[in-house]
DNA sequence: GTTCATGCAAATCGTTTGCACAATG
DNA sequence: CATTGTGCAAACGATTTGCATGAAC
């Protein structure tokens, strides 16, 4: 019916040549520099409809929020996030908050930690109660 | 010398308000909208403005990551990360993925999460090294 | 009266989309 | 040959900025 079945194209194929291969979580436009010297007449364009095929056939994956809002937040202490994906809903936890991570990397990695964030996602209870009741 | 130094602001003084009084984590349309009731003649440009003066300020941030970019990734599988806030690197770790993070939430929320994230911010091994050899 | 803030509109930036043509199966 | 992919340029949506006017100090 309206399944979408995908063709071979080169262009893809590198590009997820490129994000395999590498470990520096690129922005499309690095895909797109790197592509321009296989396919001269690259459009940025390409670039992003690729990566999205990519994502739809769980191939790969975009590092972002729910939103594409940004979002402010006047409570300056730590503390982690709960993002809905049902409503988008981004909720506060009191849940501790656990400095020994940050030990933890600086150790593995030799790296300088000075904050951490945890991100929690699923479903609020809101909406959880909205499913059952239907 | 190029210091700025703030004028009090009735709009920023109530958008401060606003978002010390919600915990929604609001957009600044969100902010707009309610603040037109006090101000007609508000324009998001000066909302924008003063949410990233009052950042400036420390008395609210921004939930983002370092870029303004889409970051992409091939690795499906789950990892934390941390954020070089010098270089912006976004770099993989392979410390232990914590499930149990997940079900705390859930008992303590009453939610239904499918996935937690962590990252990590301060500063890589190589941003560390520079800053020390000079 | 100098400096900073505002409203407005235009500009910017990353991403998406419409279209005519090319490649795939 | 029916369908999907491409390059190009235009459109889009969220945020920023230039400018003339207004408020703060």
């Amino acid at each position: 019916m309206a399944d979408i079945k995908y063709k071979n194209s080169k262009q893809r194929k590198k590009i997820l040549e490129l994000l395999s291969g590498t470990d520096t979580h690129p922005t499309a436009t690095w895909i797109y520099d790197r592509l321009k010297k296989d396919f001269p007449n690259l459009s940025l364009g390409t670039v992003y409809r690729n990566l999205n095929i990519l994502i739809a056939q769980g191939l790969a994956r975009k590092i972002d929020f729910g939103s594409t809002f940004d979002r402010y937040d006047a409570n300056i202490t730590t503390h982690y996030h709960f993002i809905c994906e049902k409503c988008h809903a981004i909720i506060d936890l009191d849940i501790h908050v656990d400095k020994n991570l940050e030990k933890k990397v600086d150790q593995a990695m030799h790296f300088k930690t000075k904050k951490h964030r945890i991100e929690f996602f699923g479903l609020c209870d809101k909406c959880l109660a909205n499913k059952k009741s239907r």
